[in-house]
RNA sequence: GGCGACGUAGCUCAGCGGUAGAGCAGGGGAAUCAUAAUCCCUUGGUCGGGUGUUCAAGUCACCCCGUCGCUACCA
């Protein structure tokens, strides 16, 4: 059986979470129940990375101690994948001790191959800001002081490190970026990371003295890892590394890891060349999602414009929200949250579309067929052509997701609803009821096949308004994926009374926005 | 500054050498099974500007204008 392994960025815990990580989290999702679906073997990795100097300082912020902080922290981001119905199977957290364990086994591999050797790091530092800058980025005043960008003052500072040997690695992953066209998405993130790479790499530090909370390097308490090659491990430790006879480590290397666009270099060329140290084989696919605005603005915390996903779904719905996130922009791009695109997508895609679909068609069903499924008949032209669109979709949606295309995926099975919409109106199956009965009850045969495989594909994006859909097609829990669609449904099962599943969103007299 | 991407209908985008497309929004009509939802028809584009290659260019090349991304040790 063929496995499928998959990840989000491990979130980082110095802030709550927002929509971003709510984003990465349901596309993920997505793409995990869509492997399942597909019968394969599947295994959806998710957690939070808690170490590092701004966690560290933020605890401090917040009056507590850097464990019960990220404690409090990583709890909400896992509220918040409950609260989204993400499925993931595991959740890590870089302070267990699993990953300790880990992350140190990766170290002493890559110290005892010679990737890893003492030396130390320089360059031009603000202690205000507590950061690295580069020369470029500097401003030199007349007396020949030096500021950073933020208006800091910068000293040259030298602080003894161990380094990653990344220049050692340049051609190997310009080699692998060749042999794997596919390594990187969307296409033109890999052109930035290959411009990276030609552009030269240097040795990467990857230990830190300046703080404490982080994981020690073996052999040297002074120092803390680097919280780069510290997380990154997660997507190993998770499967039991340094054990590669436990019965996860099957599921390396991973098939995809799901990032966003400001963490895409991390995972497309530190991380590849950590594994290629280690001996390791790197992953398949790294591909990076973008940004949301808000009403056209910047999303940020001073502006206080941050979309909340605790608030969206309890507004909207997760269903509502979940889809919203990968219908309205082709995933890859960036995108733009409000109020009224995201009603815009629930009323006509969703209430009028594949809701009021189902809708119609099954209190038809309810009302002249006894509440029975009626039966196949003989096929006409147009039953033939709206199935077959029907039977094409879970191979098309494959391919879809084979690109991580996930609105394509979308807009794929909306070509379906508005056919089948279309159907419905030529047919007239209302206007059959008094002329040809048995024909009536094959149109609406014809359409709750179509509707079924519909409400099937589409349950990754909305598990359970598509559960309950499949409940009143009457569709058993045991059938509903995809290779049960090669069966049709029996003829003559009783149907529940059909309900709406997607009630249209009314704008209250004092909702304002 | 360097490297790269993009600029197509009001909006969001697809098309990437052979008579300008989709969804939404706008206009007209039909139907009445349905969540006043649906269906059909339709308005709308000198495909950022220019030069060139070609029998033929949103589609290739070059230049210009505009927008955006990357340009490492915070994540």
């Amino acid at each position: 059986m063929s496995t499928y392994y998959l990840t989000t960025p491990i979130f980082y815990v110095n802030g709550s979470p927002h929509i971003g990580h709510a984003y990465t989290a349901v596309a993920a999702d997505v793409i995990a129940r869509f492997r399942r679906l597909q019968g394969v073997d599947t295994y959806f990795l998710s957690g939070t990375d808690e170490h590092g100097q701004k966690v560290e300082k933020a605890a401090a912020e917040a009056g507590l101690a850097p464990r019960a902080f990220t404690d409090a922290v990583s709890g909400q981001f896992r509220a918040m994948l409950a609260m989204l119905d993400v499925s993931n199977d595991d959740f890590i957290r870089t302070t267990e001790p699993r990953h300790k364990a880990g992350a140190t086994a990766l170290w002493q591999k890559l110290a005892a191959s010679g990737d890893i050797y003492p030396g130390h790091y320089e360059g031009w530092y603000a202690v205000r800001d507590e950061d690295f800058y580069t020369e470029a980025d500097l401003t030199t005043l007349a007396d020949g002081t030096r500021l950073a960008p933020t208006g800091a003052p910068v000293e040259w500072v030298r602080e003894p490190n161990y380094l990653f040997r990344l220049s050692a690695y340049a051609d190997r992953l310009l080699a692998h970026y060749e042999a794997h066209p596919e390594f990187v998405g969307p296409a033109g993130k890999r052109n930035e990371m290959l411009s990276f790479i030609r552009g030269g790499l240097r040795d990467l530090s990857v230990s830190r003295s300046s703080f404490r909370w982080g994981i020690p390097v073996p052999g040297d308490p002074d120092q803390v890892m680097y919280v780069w090659l510290d997380a990154l491990a997660n997507y190993i430790t998770a499967l039991g590394y340094p054990d590669q006879t436990g019965p996860l480590w099957r599921f390396w290397p991973a098939d995809l890891h799901l990032v966003g666009k400001d963490i895409q270099r991390f995972h497309a060329i530190y991380w590849p060349a950590f594994l290629m140290a280690a001996g390791l084989p790197v992953p398949r696919r790294i591909f990076a999602h973008g940004w949301w605005t808000r009403d056209g603005a910047k999303m940020s915390k001073s502006l206080g414009n941050v979309v909340d996903p605790f608030d969206l779904v309890t507004k909207y719905g997760v269903d509502a929200t979940r889809f919203f996130l990968l219908r309205e922009v082709p995933f890859g791009n960036d995108g733009d949250f409000s109020h009224r695109a995201l009603v815009g997508r629930l009323n006509t895609d969703l209430a009028n579309g594949i809701g009021n679909l189902a809708q119609r068609t099954l209190s038809l069903v309810a009302k002249n067929c006894e509440g029975r499924l009626p039966d196949a008949g003989p096929r006409q032209p147009a039953d033939t052509a709206l199935l077959e669109l029907a039977d094409a979709l879970p191979t098309v949606l494959a391919g879809a997701f084979e690109r991580q295309a996930l609105h394509e995926a979308l807009d794929e099975v909306w070509r379906l609803v508005r056919a089948a919409d279309s159907y419905i109106d030529q047919m007239a199956p209302w206007s059959l009821r008094r002329t040809d009965v048995a024909r009536m009850g094959h149109v609406l045969r014809v359409l709750a096949e179509a509707i079924r495989v519909a409400a099937v594909v589409l349950q990754p994006f909305m598990p359970a308004s598509m559960g309950r859909l499949l409940d009143q097609l009457g569709v058993s829990a045991d059938a509903r994926d995809l290779a049960a669609l090669q069966a049709p449904l029996p003829d003559g099962i009783v149907l529940p009374a059909p309900q709406g599943v997607f009630p249209r969103w009314v704008e209250d007299a004092g909702a304002s926005r």
